[in-house]
DNA sequence: CGGCTGATTGATCCCGGTCAAATGAGGTGG
DNA sequence: CCACCTCATTTGACCGGGATCAATCAGCCG
């Protein structure tokens, strides 16, 4: 469908937040806003992107809307394993391994870019900057991950819980999308338990047991957190390994 | 201390596997050997080379011995993330990321080659295929990263032990740290509890088990398993996420 | 109004944690 | 060679966090 020329401020952000992670020459920033551009997509809710097993050929930049990369056992158990949030790209290993090895999924409608593997080692061939700042985005991911192990393995139903609003709060944060206390909450609560690998009974009364104590009230997809230091200190929250000093 | 020229065979595995994962030019294997074998050192059995919040000085390549990195809880409680094996190397960020979000352990006595931030800078500013090389690692790590999370989030104990156990087969292999159907475990069950997120209790029950199902014998610091198909079918582990068909 | 999806509640069970003690297996010094 | 210490493995008893199963409730849409 075709997309209107204000679709530069949209593209925006991610230049912005790829010029934090590393900085960006100017014919880089350039190049990679026309390639987006060029490669605006839709996607529903709930759709899959790209399955595991299936080659990658492409390079996607989520400009709105959330996703998530999940894994599955043969007899249906799900983990996601990361949320994606605008700005983030998916699969900036495009080119150095061939075959996914886990699913990516809409939660919500979502705009991308998609940059097809051609263009996007074009892209990279001649400036070093880009490439660095994906090296860079995929070390942060690592980190993110390595977090999500320890909340995994380690935290309890409550802290898991609290630590993965604190980390949406502060990974939406530098996008624009936290509104002083509030952010969106658009996923159903069968997603927040396969984040947080617990049962959807269990998250539900997790999450009850988070409004009682006060620390949220999430509501009409809306998730208000009037006191974040306490939830921190609930969730046994430290953001240093989001890297976020980069973005302010 | 003084090590003899008969340390270049302690490199070339390095070497190979730096190489599987994209090709290296021979410039870059000549000057990568070089400056390994320069910065060779030891360190004895359960010492942290480096913490959480350190800054990132220097790039270390494991040449043998088994390190793990891990993140800790304010309260002591401890997951190991991941696993550090012979080939592997360990902060191959080191000029992108200032401080480490996690720390990394040796589990048994270890030698590693320590290459300088500047050198390791020099290396991959002419030649861009170690740079490649290490990204790929990266994104192998962050895969099998992905993996532990299903791992903690919805596997069983036994799932879980048993998966593990398979992964470090798999990845020792290619090093050619296997014999056959055993191969040495020369870590605490104390540590396999940190890094399926178990009790060490619970851990060693979870062992009874398997050995009592005969799907492994563990014993004097080895690991032997007789069927591995079985072993592989109980952890529910399918080895594609270790990019393996490279090292073959 | 009926059907669907998602949130909520209740009752019950069990996997895995916790606490505590016993057993082994080196290592060391007398 | 033995006494002793330390660290790792193992076992037992008990408990509780979170899973499971099932039913109800609340929107939303056609």
């Amino acid at each position: 469908m075709p997309l209107s020329t204000s679709d530069r401020s949209l593209v925006e952000p991610v230049i912005r937040r790829m010029n934090a992670l590393r900085p960006l020459s100017a014919e880089a920033r350039a190049s990679l806003e026309y390639a987006m551009l060029d490669g605006l997509q839709r996607a529903g809710a709930s759709e899959d992107l790209i399955s595991e097993g299936d080659p990658v050929d492409s390079v996607r930049v989520v400009l709105s809307g959330w996703l998530c990369r999940y894994k599955t056992l043969e007899d249906g158990r799900r983990q996601i394993v990361n949320f994606i949030f605008p700005g983030e790209s998916c699969d900036s290993h495009a080119f150095l391994l061939p075959v996914m090895d886990h699913s990516i999924a809409t939660m919500t409608p979502v705009v991308y870019a998609e940059i097809k593997r051609a263009r996007f080692e074009s892209l990279t061939r001649g400036d070093r900057s880009l490439a660095e700042a994906l090296w860079c985005e995929t070390l942060v991911n690592n980190a993110v991950q390595r977090e999500w192990a320890i909340n995994l393995g380690r935290r309890t139903a409550l802290e898991r819980v609290a630590h993965l609003f604190c980390e949406i709060f502060e990974r939406l944060r530098p996008v624009g999308l936290v509104d002083g206390n509030s952010c969106v909450m658009p996923v159903t609560q069968m997603d927040l338990a396969d984040a947080t690998g617990l049962s959807v009974v269990h998250l539900n009364r997790t999450v009850q047991e988070l409004r009682a104590s006060g620390l949220i009230v999430l509501r009409d997809r809306t998730l208000t957190v009037n006191d974040p230091d306490a939830l921190k200190a609930a969730a046994l929250f430290s953001p240093s390994y989001l890297q976020l000093y980069r973005f302010s």
